[in-house]
Parts: structure tokens; sequence; C-alpha cells
DNA sequence: ATAAAATACTATGACAGACAAAGTAATTAT
DNA sequence: ATAATTACTTTGTCTGTCATAGTATTTTAT
């Protein structure tokens, strides 16, 4: 195991990251992209651009709303904040990910034919 | 739940799942392709041209090898067997896969910032 | 016997999410 | 003063999946 994750195991999980995490607090979009690094250790090194596409796409979505942080103290920091409809959908990809897992997991792990 | 599984929380499993399917037994094609409907009850509905596009895969990569199967009785089949480096392969996806989960897991579910 | 449906395989083009690479600009550390 | 870090953004490429379409045989329904 050399510790990096492949893309395509996780493609499509991004979006639910990002609600999860602005589930509890607000947060700019270096901050996020931090705070995934440090949660993995790094082993998910999943790039800056890949995070902008999702927060387009959420914002799009209406899932969550940006604005900008107060830029007296320090440079601009564009901030998110989750909204009810993202809320809806983060616990939505929550069930379809454990739904995809058990099926998967039949698929994985069954014997018979 | 409508009863249909999103293809990019698959994205990626496609090629395991099919060597997992060879690990028991040659199959042809089609085979395959209903052994996957029929073991998720038609929930996830990847599509033919996908499996043909994993089988090109892997038999590029030297996972499975292809053979025509007898003609004899009935139409023209095209079994594919699993290699050892297939083998190899299908173990290093399923630790990999395990590895991601829990990652992702401690990205989903974990409390602290 | 004939038509329809299922079996079985294949090719082509489009789409979308992730990545690579690069860039701008401010702040902080050396 | 310089380098490193923070912070945000854009452009183009890659790849797995899908939509669509097609060919041909075999089985089932009428």
């Amino acid at each position: 195991m050399e510790g990096r994750i492949s893309a395509d195991l996780l493609r499509g999980h991004t979006d639910t990251i990002v609600l999860g995490i602005l589930l509890k607090n607000d947060a700019y979009g270096y901050q996020i992209y931090k705070s995934i690094m440090d949660r993995t250790d790094g082993l998910y090194q999943l790039k800056e651009a890949t995070l902008y596409s999702s927060y387009k796409r959420l914002e799009k979505e209406a899932c969550i709303v940006a604005y900008w942080g107060d830029e007296s103290q320090g440079g601009r920091r564009k901030y998110y904040r989750i909204t009810d409809k993202g809320r809806v959908q983060y616990k939505q990809n929550i069930a379809d990910w454990e739904f995809t897992q058990r099926i998967l997991n039949r698929l994985l792990k069954e014997e018979d034919d």
C-alpha cells in the first residue's frame, strides 16, 4: 500500500465530503482543502482544482452559498455555507452511499454464482 | 430510494467486479452482464458497453485472457479467464478499496474538525 | 411457419468528474 | 529582501461510463 488513493475510487464523493465538512461550520475553500489533507494524513491527495469545481457545482445546485469574509485581517477568503437543500442532499448522498456499499459487497464477497 | 445506483459511486470498481466473478469460473461477456444484473436485482444498471470496455482494458493489462467457446451448441461466446496477474490485481483492488473505505468513513463520520 | 424477443457481441461519439499545470496576489517566515 | 505559504482561479486533458446504434444468431410466442 503506497498510501495514495485512486481518484476513481472516490469519484462522486467529493461533493458529499465538502457538504459533510460544512455541516459543522462555514469554511473557506483553502480551509476545506487543508482540512481534508489533515484528516486523511495526506493519503487522499485530491487537488484544489477538484474542490473548486465541486464548490461551483454545489453552488449551482444551491446546496451551498458563498460569501466573502472580512478582508481586514488577512487576504481574501471565500466562505461557504451549507443550505437546507444541501443538508437534504447530504443525507441523501450518505443513504445512497450506504446502499451502494451493500450492493458492492454483495457483488464482491458473495460465494455462489 | 428509487433503486438506481449512480455510476459515479461505483466508478473504478467495474474491473474489480469482473475479476471477482472470474475468480470462480471462466465466463463469457453476456453471462457476466446477466450475472451482475441478477445478483443486484437490477439495482446496479451498468451497461453492456461499460463491461466490454472493462474486458478490453483487463485484456490489455493481461489480467484476463479471452478465447472463443465451442460454437457447435449455440451462438458465438467469447469466454474470459482470469490470469495470475489478474488474481494479484484483484487482491490489490480489494485492499485499496478497503483502505479507501476507511479514509472515506473518517472523512464522512468523524466529529471533530 | 413466422414474428418477436432474447441472446451475444461490437463500435462510435459524448459527457462529466478529476487531474495537471499554470497563474495571480496577498501574507508570513527567514 | 526573498522564499514559502496562504488563497483563489482558469484552461486543457484524461478516462470510465453511457447513449446509441448496429450485426447476427437462437429461442419463444403466436
